[in-house]
DNA sequence: CCCACGACCTGCTGGC
DNA sequence: TGCCAGCAGGTCGTGG
């Protein structure tokens, strides 16, 4: 459950259902997810109490305990489900990491597409870590303004929708807000990136910020069957304007057409758009 | 450096 | 009912 709103959601359930827990133990159920886990990865956890938990654009960030860092990307499909004191141990389907507590309490990782990462690293690294260095800026924190945005664009010249789903132009961004974002800023999605600066940037910026926190209100959005920690679902997916919709009316746009939100391809990804408010 | 595109995986849906 | 192509909230590697 991947863009910035449902990473960020996790990650506050994440905090508070494990902070302080000490890990006990971690079983690897297969020998990796996108890539390999690194070497002594369930070594290094071991022992070790959880001390907070953070986020940087799709990834959650776990202090551990004597300066090492736990870093989780959930992919496209990756989950997180606390086991209560006493539960069994017996594993679902797809739980490829399951982590024991001191206190008996568990928690595992669920990922059927195994698009997610995992890695563990000495915090000293974190500043140079490959993952986590090429990241542009979070979109809700102070600084983010159409400035910023459009001398990240500059120079861009694929379509702003792709360059929106790079996540050195601004972090924790994909699909869905994409094209959300792009609806509320009346951007047409097939625009060069690098065209848009100005009150278009500014615009952006705040279309942006603005859905961020909006879906960060509502839990995230909930597709498919996906859920939080504690089993709730999120329930922005109700408030998209244009996303999952092709074929329906945006709702806002004065076209007066049923059916104006059309689906494109770009970059290999589905853009939904409305060609009369967006230009 | 930039950009386009395929690869990586499994599961679900919609059309036949 | 069953089958299968196509698609899914992401990123990375490989070409040009």
């Amino acid at each position: 459950m991947p863009e910035l709103p449902e990473v960020e959601t996790i990650r506050k359930g994440l905090a508070k259902a494990l902070e302080n827990r000490r890990i006990k133990r971690v079983t690897l159920r297969r020998a990796g997810l996108r890539s390999l886990f690194p070497k002594n990865f369930a070594e290094t956890l071991e022992g070790r109490a959880i001390r907070g938990f953070r986020r940087r654009a799709k990834y959650i960030l776990a202090d551990l305990e004597g300066g090492y860092v736990w870093l989780i990307h959930l992919g496209m499909s990756g989950s997180f489900r606390t086991l209560a004191r006493g539960h069994n141990g017996a594993p679902e389907k797809h739980d490829h990491v399951v982590i024991e507590f001191d206190d008996g309490t568990g928690l595992a990782y669920n990922d059927p597409r195994r698009f997610g990462q995992m890695d563990v690293f000495e915090s000293a690294q974190e500043a140079t870590h490959p993952a986590l260095k090429p990241i542009g800026p979070e979109p809700l924190e102070r600084g983010f303004d159409g400035a910023v945005l459009a001398e990240r664009l500059s120079g861009k010249k694929t379509a702003i929708k792709v360059a929106l789903l790079d996540q050195r132009v601004v972090a924790g961004v994909g699909n869905i807000y994409a094209c959300e974002a792009l609806y509320r800023a009346g951007i047409d999605p097939r625009r060069s990136a690098h065209l848009i600066k100005g009150k278009n940037a500014a615009a952006l910026a705040s279309a942006i910020k603005d859905v961020m926190r909006e879906a960060l209100a509502s839990g995230g959005s909930t597709l498919r069957d996906h859920r939080q920690l504690d089993g709730s679902t999120g329930y922005f997916q109700h408030s998209f304007d244009v996303y999952g919709h092709a074929g329906q009316p945006c709702g806002h746009c004065t076209c007066q057409k049923k059916s104006c939100v059309r689906s494109i391809t770009q970059g290999g990804r589905t853009t939904f758009f409305c060609p009369v408010k967006q230009k």
